[in-house]
RNA sequence: GUGGGUGUAGCUCAAGUGGUCAGAGUGCCGGGUUGUGGCCCCGGAGGUUAAGGGUUCAAGUCCCUUCACUCACCCCA
């Protein structure tokens, strides 16, 4: 019999390591709602023409990456390869934005891309993020980059690069795009074959390329910067002015593009330089034409996503230390011990005290053993002898000592030695 | 999709140019302590050496195929 496994690039978070997530999800849970953003959960199938439509034909992740089935012969569905597209979607359908003109969404969850996994890249990741739709003023960009980069510094993540840049509206795009073309074709024989390709797909992704000669017929292309109309470039240089006044580092980074066709004007990444290849930890940027896309009203927006797994390799131990889990164990010898075991648990855990009862049969070396293990700092030892005197033994497995404690008076003084140990 | 690296106990890894090489540490179970964890000592269980095929008197070791993991490209969080 062959040993099934999980689906390449879908991990497993073992007990081990989810405490490590559940502090990240904590902390960004709740600077988000600093900041007055709510949570939204939207599905992780949807029809694949929301991503099309949304993300863009020709963009790489709907090209090759998306899980994409036919359900039953009629419909296509895809697994959501990221979240915009879907929050949006949910705004549209029930109207949210008619209640509410600015909506702050937040959403966590797992994405899907099929991709070649590798460091810091897996086929099922996660995602923390967010949006504000409804306003184009550049005081809403600034502030939720200042949001993801005190969500970071929260996170303890501090070696970091933030770049921005503007990829204007589409009247300056269609200008710029033009000038690339041009400019791409004079050099065309001294391009790498996925540089020409490039060329004629999708002109700002030439940028991208790490070949050498490509970098360096590069050096004196057009940049999208020089080519934005009025509106977009005062809109950018108060996004600067702003993020300046928030004492935030930033580097303008005219070649910055981003995979999905939705982004207008401010565009941002973040990097840092201590995860291999995969170096983005987080990016995002407007898209103030997408509601329009998906055949809504207008509705600028912006946001951001933070990569869960990438983040979490820069989360430094101490945020995540691995405590015991348990404040009591209960080592019950017998079948008359377990009987008093079973309700006494109970009784603590309605106090919120945790609380386990070893298995029925074990020796009592085999129980301390595992309070040992668990790290659990006090052990009641619950024997026949202990049941008939009418006191239980406490024992404290710090330092090994250990005191009687009539049954009468049991929860009231384990109650308090536990209060005292939490302080 | 393309390329490189790696697959030996649950985990981390050993096994000169093919020839007692199937091992260690750790973890697990038991005993030393008939009811006291950690430290120490003793014992035990766990492997079709990823799978399949080939070369050979002989393959964990060499060759081929497949699969998995991993890193990089592509692209992105």
């Amino acid at each position: 019999m062959v040993k099934i496994t999980a689906i390449r690039g879908f991990k497993d978070v073992l007990p081990e390591e989810t405490p490590k997530w559940q502090f990240m999800e904590y902390t960004a849970r709740s600077i988000l709602a600093n900041y007055g953003f709510r949570e939204i959960r939207i599905p992780v199938m949807e029809k694949t023409e929301l991503f099309t439509r949304g993300i863009g034909e020709t963009t790489d992740i709907v090209e090759k990456e998306m899980y994409t089935f036919i359900d039953r012969g009629e419909e296509s569905l895809s697994l959501r390869p990221e979240a915009t597209a879907s929050i949006l979607r949910a705004v549209l359908e029930h109207n949210l934005h008619a209640v509410n003109p600015v909506l702050k969404l937040y959403t966590i969850g797992p994405m899907f891309r099929r991709e070649r996994p590798q460091k810091g890249r897996l086929r099922q990741f996660h995602q923390i993020d967010a949006e504000v739709l409804g306003s184009e003023e550049p005081y809403v960009d600034a502030e939720v980059i200042a949001l993801l980069m005190h969500l970071l510094h929260a996170l303890g993540v501090n070696h970091v690069a933030l770049e921005i840049n503007s990829l204007g509206c589409a009247a300056c795009r269609s200008k710029f795009r033009e000038a690339i073309r041009i400019f791409l074709d004079a050099y065309v024989h001294s391009l790498c074959p996925d540089c020409i390709r490039r060329s004629k797909n999708n002109p700002l992704r030439v940028f991208d390329c790490k070949v050498e000669t490509c970098r360096e017929s590069l050096m004196n292309a057009p940049v999208i910067t020089d080519y934005l109309c009025g509106d977009c470039q005062s809109h950018f240089l108060r996004v600067q002015e702003y993020l300046s006044l928030l004492s935030l580092s930033f580097v303008v980074n005219s070649r910055m593009v981003r995979g999905l066709d939705y982004y207008t004007r401010t565009a941002f990444e973040v990097t840092t330089d201590l995860l291999g290849a995969q170096n983005a930890v987080a990016g995002g940027g407007r898209y103030d034409g997408l509601s329009e896309d998906l055949g809504g009203p207008r509705i600028p927006g912006i946001g951001f996503a933070i990569g869960c797994e990438r983040i979490l390799a820069l989360i430094k131990e101490e945020h995540t230390h691995n405590g015991p889990y348990l404040d009591i164990f209960i080592a019950a010898l017998g079948e008359e011990a377990q009987k008093f075991a079973l309700p006494f648990s109970q009784l603590l855990r309605r106090k919120h005290i945790k609380v386990e009862t070893g298995p029925g049969g074990k020796s009592l070396k085999w129980l301390l053993k595992q309070a040992d293990r668990t790290g659990t700092p006090y052990v009641l030892i619950v024997g026949e002898n202990e049941l008939n005197a009418g006191s239980l033994i406490l024992r404290n497995m710090k330092n090994g000592e250990q005191r009687l404690i009539s049954t009468s008076q049991l929860e009231e003084a384990i109650m308090k030695i536990l209060r005292s140990e939490q302080n």
